[in-house]
DNA sequence: CTGAAAGCGCTTACAG
DNA sequence: CTGAAAGCGCTTACAG
């Protein structure tokens, strides 16, 4: 557990002096083939690792970005944060994750961490409530942010946002869903007075207004467990609705639990049209039609973005908007 | 954008020298109380943040932890990932993830890049294959390191190995199924020759053996789809198998959503046991029974062994097992 | 309790 | 193409 070699003991072996080892390091031309050849294998040869952290010292780019996710272990997130990472690791960079399960404080604790760690920059979705905390320290240390997902800070100029079109992909669906069969559609899912619960709702409200439909709307929670109790509770309730948009997959998927619990055919007897398009709507039965929002590539797009500030300057929009799209599947019938 | 204020701003800026603003930042006993005060509103005031680089610079100690995992969109995966972070981010550390989608060369690039980066330590579930290009750089650089949930590196005393007791589990379920009802047992999932498939096959298999019954098993990808596909061949091809015990829980989960596409009853006509316990288990119609590794108590258990080998020196032992336990939930029947 | 000085491993002009 | 020197922001003895 000896000290690790440094460039000294690397131009030492290789008999050059240290400034050239640096060079070769960076890959510089003005180093002779032969004498970088000489170094590498010097390298090679006494285990050297290069030392980021020192180098950052002088030159203040880390290769680390910051990666601060509200809830990871939601399969939509899950999916981001992976696809984000792999696209930043085939550019050299390293992510440093964090969840913060939708806590404000925890959020705030670390962000402040990446920012000692020294991140080039941040990406965050950001947890609801307490952001000031956290977007004020990342402006005080002026590092490139960007939110996503989810605009919590209005400074879009500072923290540019990105997410997916969620009000187009409700209309489609909205409308795919009066289309494939009698009976009202609810809404089912999602917080009440959240951004994204507003815009999600949004397309669903005004194509029924379009249509001179009553909406029927059921927020709670995003998650299997509300989606399976709404089934059952909107069979019993409200026998007149004959379908639903969920706001996200996870409902979608509890809901098509519930109604297998209680014997409803949903395709037929009920239909269901989920949010985001995450990789088990596909093996659900019946399969689930949903609003594909193609996270992964989402992710990746984000990364380019980040890094193309970094290397290059170039400044993100203030509001980027991806496009969505309705996949039909088996669980929302089909158009008669 | 202009250059981040350093401890000599904030000493200047306090009237003292930045020794002991150092020691400020080092929470040192020996710097009076008042002082201390002084310096503290000087660096609120300048917006100073730490930087940790520099600091690990001198004391090697980066505060950084490597977390390299081989299939982080798989939720068993990420709820490890995610609990360990967690506990990593309560005692200060901060996590590097990178997902290496079971491929070794990927694996070999991000662990360099990790060691890079100065990480304290790395917890690594591998990938099958490759594992001397990541292993050894990983010695070269003595960086403590764990395996977990896969030892693939037969030197567990350098790297030890920690992973739930997969053979006791498998146990457990195969004598419950064998219990609740009639019909052959069968195994389905996991990738052949494959220590993790070796070891949750195991019990089923000594247990099968114990009580004179023929062993069936299907091998195949640890997937939704694979389980769905199989508990539909099964029901045609081996309409003498009565209960399955799975791979995993995602296995488990596609085959209750193959038989609900062929009508067959989950609990009654077929019964099925999972392995892990994800979430979505207690959520499924059926509920699915599974052997529950709690994988979010190993994700903090991990994270406190690694950290008290870099803290105080205590090496974990070559090998820790972790306890499971079945949990019986409606999908495998009840005891007759 | 506080200051001055050296050093961590690198990069970056600047000479040669 | 290569060397000597300064400096990145911190910590660590060592004096005072």
């Amino acid at each position: 557990m000896e000290r690790r070699p440094t460039i000294i003991d690397v131009a030492r072996k290789a008999g050059v002096s240290k400034s050239t080892v640096s060079l070769v390091l960076q890959n510089s031309p003005q180093v002779r083939e032969e004498t970088r050849k000489l170094v590498r294998e010097a390298m090679a040869e006494i285990g050297y690792f290069y030392n980021r952290s020192a180098a950052n010292l002088r030159t203040a780019n880390a290769g680390l970005i910051g990666l601060v996710i509200n809830d990871l272990r939601n399969p939509f997130f899950t999916e981001f944060a992976t696809s984000l990472q792999m696209a930043l690791s085939a550019r050299g960079y390293a992510a440093v994750v964090a969840n913060t399960d939708e806590d404000p404080a925890l959020q705030a604790q670390v962000v402040g961490a990446m920012i000692e760690h020294g991140v080039s920059a941040l990406i965050i979705s950001p947890t609801y409530g307490g952001e000031a905390a956290s977007f004020d320290a990342i402006a005080r240390a002026a590092i490139p942010a960007m939110q996503v997902l989810r605009n919590v800070d209005p400074r879009v100029d500072l923290f540019p946002f990105a997410a997916p079109d969620y009000v187009g992909g409700s209309r489609c669906a909205t409308e795919h869903l009066l289309e494939t069969g009698p009976g009202r559609v609810a809404f089912v899912g999602g917080l009440e007075g959240r951004d994204v619960t507003r815009e999600r709702m949004s397309g669903y409200c005004a194509t029924l207004k379009a249509a001179g439909v009553e909406p029927l709307v059921v927020t709670g929670r995003a998650s299997r467990a509300f989606g399976r109790e709404t089934a059952i509770r909107l069979a019993e309730e409200h026998p007149d609705v004959g379908a639903a948009i969920c706001f996200n997959d996870l409902v979608a998927l509890g809901m098509l639990s519930g109604c297998a619990q209680i014997g409803r055919k949903v395709g037929s007897d009920f239909r269901i049209v989920g949010f985001d398009d995450i990789e088990e709507c596909a093996q659900a039965y019946p399969r689930l039609s949903t609003v594909r929002c193609d996270i992964a590539g989402f992710g990746v797009r984000i990364a380019g973005t980040v890094l193309d500030w970094l290397e290059e300057g170039t400044v993100p929009a203030p509001e980027l908007r991806t496009p969505v799209e309705l996949v039909i599947r088996d669980s929302s019938g089909h158009p008669a």
